[in-house]
DNA sequence: AAAGATACATAAGATTCCAATGCATTAGAC
DNA sequence: GTCTAATGCATTGGAATCTTATGTATCTTT
C-alpha cells in the first residue's frame, strides 16, 4: 500500500524534524531514502516536496546547515537548532495526540482485535 | 489542544465518510457539530471546508442527497451510496495503516541500532 | 426586537504538495 | 571505456485543499 498523497500533507514537516532529532544531521537525499526504507516504500517523499520544506525550516531558524563535499559532490547537511529541538517535541506530541483522536473518531481497533 | 490546520488536511474526507457510515444520514451542519463534540473541540470543521468537500463527494457519486424541510428551513441530508460504502472502508483502512506507520516512524530512537 | 444559533452556500487567497524538469557527479554494467 | 542508473542539489507550474470572509435566510432565546 502506498498512501495517497493527501495523507502525507501536514505530516511531512514533523517527519523531517523527528528524523533530524534521531540522527543529529542528515542531508536531503538521505532523508528521502531513509523514510522510504523505514516505511517499506509506503511513504515516498518527493524532492519537490522535501527541498521547499527544508528551506522553510531553515528560514524559520529551526535547522542549521553545513555544506560539505564528498569528492566534488556537494551535500547539504541539516541539523536541529535549539529552537528546532523544542519545536520537534511539540510537533511530535501534537501528532501523537491527533492520531489518538483520529483513532477514536474512526473507532479503529489496532493490534489486538 | 486545538490541532494545527495542516494536520486536518487530507483527513476530512475520511472523517465525513466514516460519520456517514455510522449514522446512515446526516446534514452538513450536523456533521460540524458532531465532530466538534466527539473530539472535545479539538477538531473544528469549518463550513468553508465542509461544503465543498460534500459537493465533491456527491459529484463523485459517493453520496446521495435528500433535501428536507423542517418548517421552512432546508436541510440537505447526505447518505452513502454503495460505492461510497466501499470507498469508506478503503479510506478508513488506509488511514489506520498510515497511522501505524507514523507511530512507528515517530517512535524511532536511533537511525541504526 | 435583538442576538445568537441553525443552515445553506460561495469566493478570494494561502498553503502545501506533485510532477516535471534541469544540472552535475559518481558508481556500476556491459 | 562508454552508457546507464543512482546520487545530490534545486526550481517551476499546476493542482488540491483548507481558511477567512462574506452572504442569505430561518428559528430560538432573552
Amino acid at each position: 500500500m502506498i498512501y495517497s498523497s493527501e495523507l502525507i500533507k501536514g505530516t511531512l514537516k514533523t517527519i523531517v524534524l523527528k528524523l533530524l532529532e534521531d540522527n543529529n544531521r542528515m542531508y536531503g537525499y538521505e532523508i528521502t531514502q531513509r523514510v522510504k526504507e523505514l516505511t517499506k516504500d509506503r511513504i515516498q517523499i518527493t524532492e519537490g516536496a522535501l527541498y521547499p520544506t527544508l528551506h522553510v525550516l531553515e528560514q524559520d531558524g529551526l535547522v542549521t546547515t553545513e555544506l560539505e563535499y564528498n569528492g566534488k559532490r556537494a551535500r547539504k547537511y541539516y541539523s536541529l537548532s535549539a529552537e528546532g529541538k523544542s519545536m520537534t517535541k511539540e510537533k511530535v506530541n501534537e501528532l501523537a495526540d491527533f492520531m489518538e483522536t483520529m483513532k477514536f473518531l474512526l473507532d479503529i481497533k489496532t493490534g489486538i482485535a
